[in-house]
DNA sequence: TTCTATTTTCAGTAAATACTGAAAATAGGA
DNA sequence: TCCTATTTTCAGTATTTACTGAAAATAGAA
């Protein structure tokens, strides 16, 4: 990863060396993170990046500083901003896209939890509805125990579903302080 | 998904054709929900069909029901195990191994969620620690630009963290009852 | 309109991940 | 002790997922 603003001395300085580093390190772990949680490394890793930059980048940017083909890193920014956790920006006078991400963590926060609440929490308690009332008004004890678990699941996952609903509504200045006080 | 006590005249009834379906809905589905957060397909189906059965299975039965091969069947129990979401039960007089799943809906969450942040939050946060002193000190706009959002990025998942863990650690009976009150 | 910088698509391929099945190890019973 | 039901391991393979690179499409400039 390259100190972008004028590389023209073919040495870096120890400074600048030392910052890559910091940089590399933590692109390539966010990348490894994001796989734990169901997020393909390459899409963190671009995140990473745009996160850590204070000037947007372009595509070919991207595709030099991870080293990845202009179709990865095409397909995976336009998956972030779908997410709505980068958005392009146009320089005026300049022809191509620059990305930049969300900076600020507790809006970044709560993107990510709308979305997920919304790709995956909602569809996940629609199928659980949905088994139950596949089930509904069989009597045997196999079925009581079936619906009785599904039930449970699923006014779990509503009642979650809400509470993440309103603190992704509520204002950052209202939450943060209360979960401060809460931690004491 | 065959109803397991005594299948003994070949042909199901309705009942149970409609309530092995529910079941094959719920478990294939569960397995998708699960890969979605980076958790594989079996082991997610499996966690689901040991969750709707009230009797403990053994790997045999697992093997059948999802017709999968021993060794998927018994390293995905094993995983489970691991997690602490299934326990191996023995029975007095047999010799093979069964398996529970934990069916209690606010223990499950809880396991996840401290296995989660075991696993995951913090070692992300141990990592982003890392990052901000490999960068320590040095002063140009872009690595002040890093240490800033990596210490933003930190404290909010330190944060976080602690939240959960205070969630995590509270009675099943103050938190619910504190959730539904503040959904009103 | 043509020209070209830029974006988008996607068939083919590579890499990562998950699974099988059989052999080896283990542990209770006799 | 040996015998065998059961568990565990793992090399080989299959499946899924991600990536490349080049061709096609698009859109601003002239």
């Amino acid at each position: 990863m390259k100190t972008d603003p004028s590389e023209t001395s073919g040495i870096p300085t120890a400074e600048q060396v030392r910052l890559d580093t910091a940089r590399d390190a933590f692109v390539s772990q966010w990348g490894t993170i994001g796989s734990a949680w169901g997020i393909n490394r390459t899409m963190a890793q671009i995140h990473a990046l745009l996160l850590i930059r204070p000037e947007p980048l372009t595509t070919d940017q991207v595709m030099g500083e991870l080293r990845i083909s202009r179709g990865n890193a095409h397909t995976n920014l336009r998956e972030l901003a779908g997410w709505g956790l980068v958005r392009g920006v146009i320089r005026k006078g300049e022809r191509k896209e620059y990305f930049e991400a969300e900076k600020d963590v507790w809006k970044m926060f709560c993107i990510i939890i709308r979305e997920r609440k919304r790709r995956e929490i909602r569809p996940a308690i629609n199928v659980l509805k949905d088994c139950i009332e596949r089930a509904d008004g069989l009597k045997s004890p196999e079925a009581l125990a079936f619906t009785r678990q599904a039930r449970a699941l699923s006014e779990f996952m509503e009642m979650a579903d809400g509470v993440l609903s309103k603190v992704v509504r509520s204002e950052r200045n209202s939450i943060i302080p209360w979960a401060l006080r809460f931690l004491k």
